[in-house]
DNA sequence: CCATTTGTCCCACTATTTGGAACATATGAA
DNA sequence: TTCATATGTTCCAAATAGTGGGACAAATGG
């Protein structure tokens, strides 16, 4: 069985085949592959290794099974990511002063680090204006249309902008689809926030959703995470977003400074 | 390595060693126990063993490594431990559970959540007792008349009540048909079912049934459904129904652990 | 500075996993 | 009903994937 080697002859994650075969499993689950004959074609398993694996998997709580039906997954796993939510130091630090800001602001707040050149959410109080947010604690979105991303990209040397950039707005992209602004006034947007220490997103990533965003630093003051505030474009006037930048930005240094960061 | 095996000589979980050690390593990590040492322990395994197992679900992002501190769990689980959330078929999960009950019962179980201010029913098991409910899966029903809407609003905000008792009992309502108590009572009552952790019904939804209920909670202790037993006034004197709350509210219990929910 | 714990390699041995095959059962469409 | 297909289940010889001991370097924390 050949298996992919980089280049050299390290084979990647060597000794664990059935292990990382396991969780290969579990995530074609989660893309929604329910049936044995999918995921089988997926990992490239005959299908007595992969009824094995699925047969330990649900026994031990990792996946559903419906007879004859499908797998989903299970039980087990939800209470590992909300253990792993838990253990995010990130997290228990910043809910105390995100949820003082979604008090006071009554809009939906999200939380978030960069990872793979993409925001991953951590987590999200929703807002009380009734209106539901599509993002989701755990999802993955672009650096370069979203506040977080924005905020989290501040942080970065600006060098690596056009990359993260263009990776949100690769060419050709059909029309009428919300994306950021075109490169030289990104650019120039960039910096206006870097300035002031606060960014914006103005429905680049979802029509009719405005946000503005800060970065959170560490002791280090290395940015590694960011907070933004998002609302319904009727509820984020120009004037309105100005006012709440400097907010965010001081609840993301009210964060960062529990993370050890001091003023400079 | 004699592996635990059940009475006859079925080995459990054959086939899949590494997998389920890998498992069973995230849940130490998710315990708690974050250093190799400990780890290695736990498992049962050498340092060179747990060594490879932890590399690889580092690389996959399955574990967080702050190298010579310890192991946290990682982003991946995150995201996988939402997608179950998404995925939970509330259905399916409660399945075994109430109809466990219903055997234990012989009265009709329902399984229901809230939406747009109703209760919307999911699941239904009719009970043995000969008398068929009109309630359907698939239908509403007003919050606040209901075992299971009361159950559900056990999980609301104190504030909410109101509004909602209201929409059940409008002004001008004809005599006769039947209704929840009026305002005072009302909420005396659910502050008497929050204490106790169950609800009831007294033929305020339909003359001549009354059902217990109880709220199912998902990993971030959310109400998110309920369930209720359900069965003809002969079959549900005072004493019967004191008896079955804590009853109700062991299997809303059970389903919530299998949704990742802890006890407090 | 020392005592521990950890990260990283190597490698011969074998227990663990593999995957083909055959059969029983359930599902859904005709 | 029938059929065609997907699934659940078991077996077993082969060999590969995983094991675990050991030796070394590097980092930690007192």
């Amino acid at each position: 069985m050949a298996e992919a080697e980089s280049e050299s002859g390290k084979p990647q994650g060597a000794g664990t085949q059935t292990l990382l075969r396991g969780l290969t499993l579990l995530n074609c689950v989660a893309a929604g592959v329910g049936d044995v004959k999918g995921i089988a074609a997926h990992l490239g398993t005959p299908r007595s290794t992969t009824n094995r694996m699925l047969a330990s998997l649900v026994a031990e709580g990792y996946l559903h099974h419906v007879p004859y039906k499908g797998y989903l997954l299970g039980p087990k796993l939800i209470q590992l990511g909300m253990k792993a939510l838990e253990q995010r130091p990130l997290v228990a630090i910043a809910r105390p002063h995100i949820e003082e800001l979604a008090q006071a602001t009554g809009d939906t707040i999200h939380l978030g680090v960069e990872e793979n050149g993409e925001v991953f959410y951590l987590d999200k109080i929703s807002g009380t204006r009734g209106l539901e947010m599509r993002s989701r604690t755990g999802q993955r979105m672009p650096l370069a249309s979203t506040g977080l991303g924005k905020a989290l990209m501040l942080g970065m040397v600006p060098a690596r902008w056009p990359a993260l950039h263009a990776l949100t707005c690769p060419p050709g992209l059909p029309d009428g689809r919300p994306r950021p602004a075109d490169w030289p006034e990104f650019e120039a947007q960039m910096a206006r926030y870097v300035a002031q220490g606060w960014a914006m997103d103005l429905e680049e990533n979802e029509l009719g959703i405005r946000c503005v965003s800060a970065p959170v630093r560490d002791g280090r003051a290395q940015v590694v995470a960011a907070i933004s505030i998002a609302s319904a474009v009727p509820y984020m006037p120009e004037d309105r977003m100005a006012a709440l930048g400097p907010l965010v930005r001081a609840t993301a240094e009210a964060i960062s400074k529990d993370l050890g960061w001091t003023a400079p």
